[in-house]
DNA sequence: ATGTCGGGTGTTACCCGA
């Protein structure tokens, strides 16, 4: 089976992008982060037409979370248990954001996460989302603490990156979220919570990125970074045989800001 | 220089978010 995660960036502005993919790199099931649209906005006729059910959660033009499968898609579950709310308006009642998908494909648990960027070392938004990857982090160890034997694979955008190594130069990060100790120490607990990187291993660094950003010519200067992940519980992650990261997906007209990242199980 | 992309709107010019 193999299993991929891709922030797609609209999957409105992508779909033709995104299907072509499934096909030309025969992934059984894709995590797609920041989908951009409401439920009745997904073009989800296009990859049944291909074969592959659809679940997603998208509330409006920010976030959205979807997973195809042509393994099965069951137990479809949107957010996991104790997932924090954002509001950036004090007072409003907040509702959840379309950041987390869970269903089980093929036998595996695959949750889609878009995890909160934190926008500035200063912003709320950091706390937001270090609450968020502890909630995280506490639902991951109640799931194995019930089944230690149960495949789950944590996919998606992290917005992290967890070492030096994951970004081209440490010292323009200085004062920049994605690289701060705190992140880092809540991303090291989901992995000590049991969850592994099935993808490092196949793809070692150094400059081995999953995201470049749109300007200043990142992706021809190979000035990226690694926050794009495939964790995998003991279970899942004794099946990894392969990965890869599938640069050729952010070159060229109509490119997402990341590449898609894929993991072969046996 | 955010130099680029998305989607949005009180739409053909700016807003926000990344």
């Amino acid at each position: 089976m193999r299993l991929a995660t891709w922030n797609v960036n609209s999957i409105r502005s992508r779909a033709d992008r995104v299907a072509a993919f499934l096909q030309r790199q025969d992934v059984d099931v894709l995590a797609l982060q920041e989908t951009k649209c409401r439920d009745d906005q997904f073009p989800e006729m296009m990859f049944n037409a291909i074969g592959y059910e659809v679940a997603h959660v998208g509330h409006s033009q920010w976030n959205g979370v979807a997973i195809l499968s042509r393994v099965g898609i069951q137990d479809v579950e949107i957010g996991f248990p104790g997932m924090p709310s954002w509001s950036s308006k004090e007072g409003l009642d907040p509702t959840p954001e379309a950041r987390a998908l869970g269903a089980t494909c093929g036998g595996v648990r695959v949750w889609s996460l878009y995890v909160p960027n934190g926008r500035t070392l200063a912003d709320p938004h950091l706390q937001y989302k270090l609450q968020w990857l502890e909630a995280l982090r506490a639902a991951g160890a109640d799931w194995l603490a019930k089944d230690p034997a149960t495949q789950i694979a944590l996919v998606g955008d992290w917005n992290i990156a967890p070492e030096n190594d994951d970004v081209w130069d440490i010292t323009v990060f200085s004062h920049s979220t994605h690289v701060s100790p705190p992140e880092r120490a809540a991303f090291r607990g989901v992995v000590e919570a049991g969850f592994a990187d099935v993808v490092r291993p196949y793809t070692p660094g150094p400059g081995v990125f999953t995201y470049w950003d749109y300007t200043q010519l990142r992706f021809p200067r190979r000035e990226g970074m690694r926050i794009d992940f495939i964790l995998g519980s003991p279970a899942l992650a004794a099946r990894a045989t392969g990965a890869l990261i599938d640069r050729e997906e952010r070159k060229g007209k109509g490119a997402s800001d990341h590449a898609p990242v894929i993991v072969e199980l046996d």
